[in-house]
DNA sequence: CTCGGTGATGCCGTTATCTATATCACTTGC
DNA sequence: GCAAGTGATATAGATAACGGCATCACCGAG
C-alpha cells in the first residue's frame, strides 16, 4: 500500500464493510476501540483504508462486529452473495416484527391511560396504518423512525405523569412523520423488484 | 502472533485452507509463488500460520487460487457454508461426468484399436460398472484414479503402436485397482450422510 | 545413487503495521 | 455560548512483514 491517497473511491472495499457493520450496530470507532482494546486510531486507518492491515487485526474487528472471515470460492460468490441477502433480509423482518409489536404495545398502553390526547391516538393510528406494509414497500426503510418512536413512548411511558405535556410536540411530530413516509411508501414505483422473498438462489 | 511455535494442531487456520486449495489445483509452492509474483518463503509460512500476513497479501494469493475474501456475518454462516458445500459438490459432480464420458470414449476406442487385449477390456468393463455409482457412492474418492487412467489411455492411443505393449502391466494395474475400488465403495457403510444433494439450506 | 522437485528455514535490509498518546476540526445538544 | 462526542491525523518507538537469496532435508523417478 503504497499510495495513501489514490485509493478508488467507487469500489467497496474491506475497510469500507468494517466501517458499514460498525455502524449498523450504532458503535462509534471508540466503542469499537474499546471491544477490541485497539486505538482508535487503528480502526480509522482501516476504514479509510490508509493501512494494510494484518490478517489478524482484520480478524479481531470482524469478531467484535460478529463478522467472519471467510475464502469463498469464485465459483460460489453470487451463491453466497444471495444467502447473505436473504439471511439478512430474514433477520431483518423478524425485527421490524418484533419492534413493531412492542410499539403496538406500548401506544395502545399509552392510549388507554390517556384516551384524551389525539396526539397519542394519531401516532397509534399511523402505526397501525404502517404494520400491513409488506416488506418489499418497506424495504429497509422505516426502521430507524420506529427507534426514535420508541424511545419515544418509553419516555412518555415512564416518566412521571406531571411530565407528560413536554412530550405534546415530539409525538405530535413523530405521528406526522410516520403517516408521510407511509405515503411516500405505498406509492413508491411500483414494479420495484421485491429485494426479499422466500426463495432459493440457484 | 508473538507465538510462532504454539499452534493449535486441530483448528484450520487460514494457511490450512491456502494450502488445500493450493494443493486442489495441483500446484506446488513454486507454481503460486510464479503466479503471484511472492517468494515461494513467504507462501511457506503463510500456511504454516509461522506469519500474520497483511491483508493484501492474502488477497493476492487468493486471488491466484480464485478464492475471494469475504467478511460474512455470523448470523449467515452456516447457510453460506451449505452453499459453498452445494456448488462445490455440483461442480465436482460436473468433472467426473465429464472426465467419465472422455474416458469411455478412450477406452471404447483403445478396445476397438485392439479388440484382442483382454487389459483394455477389463479396463472398460471397469469403467462401465463405475459409472452408475451415486455421487454419494463415490464421495470424492476415485477422481485421482481415473485422473491417471487417463495419462495411461492417453498414452496408449498416441504412443505408435510399437510401443503399446509397454503398456500391458500399467493397464492391467489400473483396471484391477478400479475393480478394487468399486467393489470396497460398494459395500461401504450404508447409511452415510449423502454428502451432496439437491436440497436447499435454510 | 544421482537428480530434479518438493516444502521448510535462516539471514538481512527495507518498509510497514501497530500501540500509545495527543491533538485537530467538526457536529450535536444543553 | 460551552461541553461532549465524533472521526481524522501526527509523532515516536517497538515490532513484524516482506522481498531476495541461500540452504536444508526429504522423496520419488530414472
Amino acid at each position: 500500500m503504497q499510495n495513501k491517497k489514490l485509493k478508488s473511491p467507487a469500489m467497496s472495499t474491506l475497510g469500507d464493510i468494517i466501517r458499514r457493520a460498525r455502524q449498523a450496530k450504532g458503535w462509534s470507532q471508540r466503542d469499537l476501540s474499546a471491544r477490541t482494546h485497539m486505538p482508535q486510531a487503528q480502526i480509522s486507518r482501516i476504514e479509510n483504508a490508509d493501512v494494510d492491515p494484518q490478517v489478524s487485526t482484520l480478524i479481531e474487528l470482524a469478531r467484535a462486529l460478529e463478522l467472519e472471515l471467510q475464502l469463498i470460492p469464485k465459483s460460489a460468490l453470487t451463491a453466497v452473495e444471495a444467502t447473505v441477502r436473504s439471511t439478512k433480509a430474514r433477520s431483518d423482518e423478524r425485527a421490524f416484527q418484533s419492534l413493531m409489536a412492542e410499539l403496538m404495545r406500548a401506544a395502545e398502553q399509552a392510549h388507554a391511560m390517556t384516551p384524551d390526547r389525539e396526539d397519542i391516538a394519531s401516532l397509534l393510528s399511523s402505526l397501525r396504518d404502517l404494520q400491513p406494509l409488506t416488506p418489499a414497500l418497506r424495504a429497509g426503510a422505516l426502521m430507524g423512525d420506529l427507534m426514535s418512536v420508541q424511545t419515544l413512548l418509553h419516555g412518555f411511558l415512564t416518566y412521571p405523569p406531571a411530565e407528560r405535556p413536554r412530550h405534546t410536540q415530539p409525538i405530535r411530530d413523530a405521528a406526522q412523520r410516520l403517516k408521510d413516509l407511509r405515503k411516500m411508501l405505498a406509492h413508491a414505483p411500483a414494479g420495484e423488484r421485491p429485494a426479499y422473498s422466500l426463495d432459493d438462489e440457484d
